[in-house]
RNA sequence: GGUGGGGUUCCCGAGUGGUCAAAGGGAUCAGACUGUAAAUCUGACGGCUCAGCCUUCGGAGGUUCAAAUCCUCCCCCCACCA
């Protein structure tokens, strides 16, 4: 099966250029394309993980992908369909989240013996002259057609406006593609439907100064079923770095999507076989749960592990009550199955106190505060005369509650916050 | 450079001397109902040593018993003009 044809089946597809063209180009070459990603962060998050996927289904397909880090063009900001300008970030802030975001889509795509590749376009736009780069490369874009791009239809409508140096944003990422194309062959860019206005004009330029065909696909802007962007939660944005948003949490992020979004979401972010994903559609109410499980750990292992992901699906049997994973139930997941019951919680987010600090935490309070589930004491307070506080499983009666030795289950407490965070103390 | 309009608590947005920790909406959080779902209803939503106190309304000063509200200077944004 052709990769054009898994992505469109997968819900990756939201335009295409060239359409007949390009499904000829993908059956018969081993085509390299590439997506860009902004190294604004030492991390990447779940907003960029149709990309991501979509990077994986090409290598999968038999294809080359480029992971593009934006070390240049991360020095202009892009505007595309943004209201706001972005911060510019420095040289050095870059080099430092290049790292981080190499290793995480290690994580997704095979880059041994050149299979998949990672560069970064301050490597070439660094060096970029401003005359000859006029000369050559700005004389074939015209403002008339730039002022009405759509990507900068609300920068031109806000009241703040858009600047030269964001403006041109689009020159540069269309030298990347032309870059490409020269040096690496790479006739196809991807991205969110945000960047069409900056492919478009990448082939364009490709067809005006290299005289070659050249592709675009974008992904829709995937947003949840109540209509938001997704991959927030109370912690803010869902990050792929295990250190900033733990195995457990993604884990958890997963499980609690809305039930309209189970199968998209399996089928855009895990592997599993679409005629299975097909029957997971029909499913209504509970019934989804198992899916939702099953969604989580395989996202979980993609992007962690499967040692990751069989611990956080272990803690969440010990916290929310055992999972049964039904034998016919998307059969190609390699989540185990059978019954887990309250095997393990070592992954349930955990912070470790001191003896001694103990003595002088006395109240319920500034345990909540302590380990970060209120952020502060009038927080945690709110919390309590809410009745949202919980001590090893009993809902705590007043703020002034004291904590004590009783308390301590070898010397652990189980915190929790409201229906789902849990947090666990480990007394030393 | 000139003229005019603005900068309010996470966001939008009211508030033009005391009744303002600041209307309303959104977001968020908690409770009820549930399936670790959605919708709905109820409540909370600056901090603290919490029936009280402290810090906030672009920044710094000032007037006043009392300022987000008045005055002075500064910074930033927007529109029009040059």
């Amino acid at each position: 099966m052709n990769v054009l044809s898994v992505l469109k089946e997968r819900g990756f597809i939201d335009a295409v250029t060239h359409t007949q063209e390009l499904e000829e180009y993908l059956e018969n070459n081993r085509a390299t394309c590439y997506i860009g990603f902004d190294p604004t962060a030492s991390s990447l998050h779940v907003g960029s993980l149709v990309c991501i996927m979509a990077l994986a289904h090409m290598q999968r397909c038999g294809h080359r992908p480029i992971g593009l880090v934006g070390g240049g063009t991360g020095l202009i900001g892009d505007p595309s369909g943004k209201t706001e300008m972005r911060q510019i970030i420095t040289q050095e802030q870059i080099e430092e989240n290049k790292a981080g975001i190499r290793a995480q889509l290690s994580r997704f795509i095979n880059f041994d013996n050149g299979r998949a590749l990672l560069l970064d376009n301050a490597q070439w736009l660094t060096k970029l002259e401003y005359i000859p780069f006029l000369r050559d490369i700005g004389r074939h874009f015209s403002i008339n057609r730039m002022i009405k791009a759509e990507s900068y239809k609300a920068r031109m409508e806000s009241e703040e406006g858009l600047t030269f140096i964001e403006f041109n944003y689009m020159l540069l990422q269309a030298y990347d593609f032309m870059k490409l194309a020269q040096s690496h062959d790479c006739l196809l860019q991807m991205g969110g439907s945000d960047q069409w206005g900056n492919i478009v004009a990448g082939i364009d330029l490709i067809r005006r100064t290299l005289g070659k065909q050249a592709f675009g696909i974008t992904f829709p802007l995937i947003t949840t079923a109540s209509g938001i962007k997704m991959g927030k939660t109370h912690k803010g944005a869902v990050w792929l770095d295990p250190d900033r948003f733990s195995p457990y949490d993604y884990y958890q992020f997963w499980v609690n999507c809305d039930d309209a979004d189970v199968a998209r979401f399996l089928a855009l972010f895990t592997f599993l076989p679409m005629q299975e994903i097909a029957q997971v559609e029909i499913l209504s109410g509970a019934d989804l749960n198992m899916a939702k499980t099953i969604l989580a750990y395989e996202a979980t292992k993609i992007a962690h592990g499967e040692a990751a992901a069989f611990n956080a699906l272990q803690a969440a049997a010990s916290v929310f009550g055992s999972i049964d994973v039904p034998e016919g139930l998307l059969p190609g997941a390699t989540i185990p199955r059978g019954q887990h019951s309250a095997a393990s919680d070592a992954s349930i987010p955990a912070t470790q106190i001191d003896k001694n600090d103990m003595q002088e935490i006395s109240l319920v309070v500034d345990l909540f505060t302590r380990t970060g589930l209120c952020k502060s004491k009038s927080d945690a307070r709110r919390l309590v005369t809410q009745g949202g506080a919980y001590i090893n499983g009993n809902r705590v009666s007043g703020f002034d509650q004291a904590v004590s030795a009783a308390d301590m289950d070898q010397g652990e407490i189980l915190l929790r916050a409201g229906k789902k965070k849990y947090h666990k103390i480990i007394v030393q």
